[in-house]
RNA sequence: GCCCCUGUAGCUCAAUGGAUAGAGCACCUGCCUUCUAAGCAGUUGGUUGUGGGUUCGAAUCCCGCCAGGGGCGCCA
């Protein structure tokens, strides 16, 4: 936010060290630690470091402790520094603190919403999250995904670039299958009332339908000739989906549309909006076509000729020598796509109907290796966007007694545990907040609920695992999203009171204490994180500001009287970095799909 | 066999190659007649898996090893 003070400072100490014939590194800035005090900090071991190497005989620590003084000196007095310190190789730069302050907390004011939005960056992200199966009913798994996905989507977009969200549903394959089969045979008419009991209901059809189509172990030979009858009649359903057959798609038609109902709702409840929707079953007669384009150009091999399928060795056409991307299948030898070849005809259409620029999948890193693989196909078949294709991986979710797994059943479902979450931030509430109304009261309980889910998805790094244990998510304590709520509950309880005084600018020229300095500097800090937590594609840098900025609040709030203050200069200018904060943690939350409550 | 990820306080996790490795939970001690105690302040807790290397400086980069997880041509 200071970038004008630090430009100047930074040219002052090239012209010196033009001057004195000392190579110049690179200067690195960042916030000066354990001073109490506000200020930014750069050293200069580097530049020492280039010395020694290039034959003087010098110590580094101390020449960088040399050249900070000489530094120091030359720099002499800057408007906005109060002071400026040489000290083990580090050169440190105290802000003014009223006028600072004052600016940070003007600035924040008067943007608001935007404020931490970076300039256009004139470039398109394409976010692709969201890919449950349908019909299968959302778990935490998935809400994972879902919630990194939207929590890029918000950084890339409030960074400056140009964002188009995507969900990518499976509503095809064996597994959609399955349901229709059993379905058909067992509960043909029935209809549960309501669209997650319904969702719901579906999945169980599917994992009792897995248990009688897996082999089990001492089975009779009737057993077994039952079992591979239903296959049978499985599969067939199968090929009747793939030849049009109308009363099959028309069953699929409506299964899907159940699934759909459903993911909707959820989406809906985790206030994500998706631009684009591409349906797996949409992508596969294209990837076909592009299978032969492949052929055609010799980056695949049709090996269909020998009873093979058509396969892409891509180590070897990308030339080379150690395995790294290996070999994968694009078609299988009876004609029908694959996962890969849809992705690669899915690719395409982002390219060319949506001009992306940069493409970023947040999908399970077990799938690294197949999207590694894609992305280097898609190098082969000429596409330069191929450069700018990232995968977000993120660690499985899974619970204490082993991974989940839709087709045994065995999940936790994210609607249960949200709805899990409201009742137990219901039961607090009713101590904790007595005079909230009755109608406002389940919207915050479900935000406050959502909020602390959220977060604990958020504020550990994607590449970790998750063992999903329902009473450290839905924590309410220390560092969480209730947390943070909280701070922003406890400003804007403050402003209610104060509501009487309008807020006005205000100069801070008297002596900050240390909480509201600290809490000043994270202010100022929020929007170098926007653009980090973009340029990193971590949602996490974003979830760990927010909670150091409640944090640096609550201190605050505790120690420093605001309504109460001595002076009505110092309160006006309280009020005013009240409101900053409230606005910037506001913001922050957003960021992460979390609500701001008023109360709670 | 090859590749990827992880290993930091009792537990769960942070830490652009930089100054003193930080939080939360748990434990213990204080703080509600004062802007919301879903909070604040403090105490306790570390050979950053291990052995080398690079560097003025390594939790961070490189190599070996140990442990756990994941992946590797017709699943998604």
């Amino acid at each position: 936010m200071f970038e004008g003070e630090q430009q100047l400072i930074e040219s002052k100490i090239r012209e010196f060290c033009v001057k004195d014939d000392i190579p110049i590194a690179e200067l690195k800035w960042s916030p000066i630690p354990f001073s109490g005090e506000w200020g930014i900090s750069t050293s200069f071991f580097a530049t020492a470091a280039l010395e020694a190497r290039a034959g003087k005989k010098i110590q580094v620590p101390p020449r960088a402790q040399e050249i900070a003084e000489q530094a120091k000196a030359a720099i002499g007095r800057v408007n906005g520094i109060s002071r400026i310190e040489a000290v083990k190789g580090y050169l440190n730069l105290y802000f003014s603190t009223s006028e600072y302050a004052r600016r940070v907390v003007d600035e924040a004011l008067a943007a608001g919403p935007d404020f931490g939005r970076g300039a256009p960056k004139h470039e398109r992200i394409m976010v692709e999250y969201c890919q449950p199966n349908l019909p299968h009913s959302f778990h935490i798994g998935h809400h994972r995904n879902t919630v990194l996905g939207e929590a890029l989507a918000r950084i890339v977009e409030f960074a400056g670039f140009d964002t188009i969200r995507a969900s990518y549903p499976g509503d095809i394959g064996l597994g959609v299958i399955t349901i229709l089969w059993a379905y058909e045979k067992f509960h043909k008419g029935q209809e549960p009332q309501g669209i997650h009991e319904r969702g719901q209901w579906l999945l169980k059809i599917y994992a009792e339908a897995t248990a009688m189509l897996e082999p089990k172990e001492n089975e009779t030979s009737e057993e077994k000739a039952r079992r591979e009858a239903y296959d049978g009649e499985r599969r067939e359903m199968y090929k009747k989906w793939d030849a049009g057959d109308p009363y099959v798609r028309s069953l699929w038609l409506m299964a899907r549309e159940w699934g759909l109902d459903e993911l909707r709702d959820i989406l809906r409840i985790l206030d994500v909006k998706m631009d684009v929707w591409f349906f797996e079953s949409e992508v596969d007669e294209p990837s076909k076509k592009i299978v032969e384009e492949l052929i055609a150009k010799g980056i695949a091999d049709d090996e269909r000729p020998s009873g093979g399928a058509v396969i892409v060795k891509i180590d070897e056409k990308l030339g080379l020598k150690k395995e790294k991307y290996r070999t994968n299948v694009i078609l299988r030898s009876d004609g029908t796509s694959l996962y890969l070849t849809k992705d690669l005809a899915l690719a395409k259409v982002k390219f060319e109907q949506y001009q992306v620029d940069r493409s970023i999948y947040v999908v399970d890193v077990r799938q690294s290796m197949h999207l590694q693989q894609a992305f280097a196909i898609l190098k082969l078949w000429g596409f330069p966007q191929a450069e700018k294709c990232y995968h977000l991986g993120y660690g499985f979710v899974s619970l204490p007694e082993g991974a989940m797994s839709a087709r045994r059943g065995r999940v936790v479902l994210f609607k249960d545990v949200m709805d899990e979450a409201v009742r137990r931030v219901l039961a607090v509430e009713s101590e904790k907040g007595p005079d909230i109304p009755e109608a406002e009261r389940q919207r915050v309980a479900e935000e406050i609920g959502l909020g602390a889910l959220a977060y604990s998805m958020l504020s550990v790094d994607n590449n970790k695992d998750i063992v999903f244990d329902i009473n450290e998510a839905l924590s309410f304590d220390g560092h969480t999203g209730p947390y943070i709520q909280n701070a922003h509950v406890r400003a804007n309880s403050i402003l209610k009171k104060a509501n009487s005084q309008p807020v006005q600018p205000a100069a801070f020229n008297y002596e900050l204490t240390a909480h509201e300095i600290e809490l000043i500097e994270q202010i100022s800090r929020f929007p170098g994180k926007v653009q980090q937590a973009a340029d990193e594609y971590r949602p996490l840098v974003m979830a760990s500001y927010a909670y150091d900025l409640a944090n640096a609040f609550h201190s605050f709030y505790h120690a420093v009287p605001v309504l109460q203050a001595e002076k009505e200069e110092i309160r006006g200018a309280r009020l005013r970095l009240v409101a900053a904060t409230k606005q910037t943690i506001a913001n922050a939350l957003r960021l992460l799909d979390i609500k701001a409550p008023e109360v709670m």
